[in-house]
DNA sequence: GCCGGGATCTATACGCCGCTTACACCGCAA
DNA sequence: TTGCGGTGTAAGCGGCGTATAGATCCCGGC
């Protein structure tokens, strides 16, 4: 069926022992996502778009979690790369508005894995053991960033605690327009703008919070 | 089958054209929920949990997506009504921190609610036309709270992008534990200490940002 | 050149899922 | 008494995740 040629790897997603079929499913994961979110998500469908029998992703993935779990290991991935990406600025306040920015552009740009990342079931069940190390990498920048900004230095303690402030209110942010509720509050608005605002009200009230007494 | 006597409802969830099965049904969905997650979700099982054959909820509800669509709207009334209890504190920043210690409160004590509230499938669908209006009770109060702490005339877009920032700020916090990733942030720790510690912090500086210049 | 083995994919099947059609039963109202 | 609407069951459809068994292909050793 595949012809004369004896490498045909020219079709985007068919190719025999060639070992892209991972890649492929993938691929076919994240656009099912962004189509049908987690909860419509179908190993099955998945395989469909990706032209192979039900049964082939167990080849490459052993469950339809650990397929999950892949495109959410990737996303921790790509938000560590577009945060170090903004570590070259130097006035940490302005960096660490980046850094904001930065978490929302990758849950706007990249809602299939931003979804995973934080679905139940890669959240609470022991599918996905290395979480927290993957999700760590993120953070670093956050309390690097942190500790410039307070121009003293700072207990671990009291960097945590900071820092969990500053990444519950971008990722309330996040997860409040992809839930699509922003629409309403804020009708006819320029979303991004008003995101925009909202992470550079929060660094600058985390400024004054940082250099109190 | 029931024997002999001809009003069998001592058991608990069993009442023939009683019209009980509605509340029995959306308990067992509560408790499904809680342990499952929204993923894990079944219909078939809250049958199976309220001893009615597969068939019998779609007489109270269209499908599965309205049983939990009911679950949601029964959630916005209860952290609506949590926070009303704190609008009684006079001191304003005393009372914002004690609505974003109620939003806390509320998803911790009531996991099955939140997580229902803020799921893809009732938030992006057309499966829930009045959620803006019954999400909406919850943030009068914390607009009414914010313009008491102001202490001058807020105009409405100030008013509701500040409203924003301390809403994203207490939603991320409580979707963060819920996700149960603050367990290894803060190892050993008290979360509840460490979340109310967020919460007073945001609220200090909610204030500092209200009423600068 | 051949051949054996491992990697990769398919065929088939099981039980659970949401939901539909068809029917049985209860209790009230005419 | 009888009919009828509200409420339940029975049986079945296609889709799901996934397990067992088998086909097919590529590669390395003889």
């Amino acid at each position: 069926m595949s012809g004369s040629s004896t490498k045909t790897a020219d079709p985007p997603c068919r190719a025999y022992h060639h070992g892209d079929l991972r890649r492929c499913l993938l691929t076919a994961a994240r656009e099912l996502l962004v189509e049908r979110g987690v909860t419509g998500f179908s190993l099955r469908e998945v395989a469909r778009r990706a032209g192979v029998s039900p049964r082939a992703p167990y080849h490459h993935f052993p469950d339809r979690i650990a397929l999950l779990a892949e495109v959410a290991r990737e996303g921790f991935g790509g938000l560590s790369a577009l945060m170090a990406t903004e570590m070259g600025i130097a006035d940490p306040e302005q960096r660490l508005r980046a850094l904001g920015l930065a978490y929302l552009r990758f849950a706007a740009e990249s809602p299939a894995e931003f979804q995973t990342m934080h679905c139940d079931e890669l959240c609470s069940v022991e599918t996905f053991p290395d979480r927290p190390e993957v999700a760590e990498g993120s953070f670093r920048y956050l309390f690097a960033t942190l500790q410039d900004l307070a121009g003293r230095p700072l207990s671990e303690d009291e960097g945590r605690r900071v820092g969990l402030v500053a990444w519950a209110a971008v990722h309330g942010l996040a997860t409040l327009r992809a839930e699509g509720v922003l629409g309403t509050d804020f009708p006819d608005q320029d979303l991004d703008e008003i995101l925009a605002d909202a992470v550079g009200r929060t660094a600058r009230m985390l400024v004054t919070e940082l250099r109190r007494p």
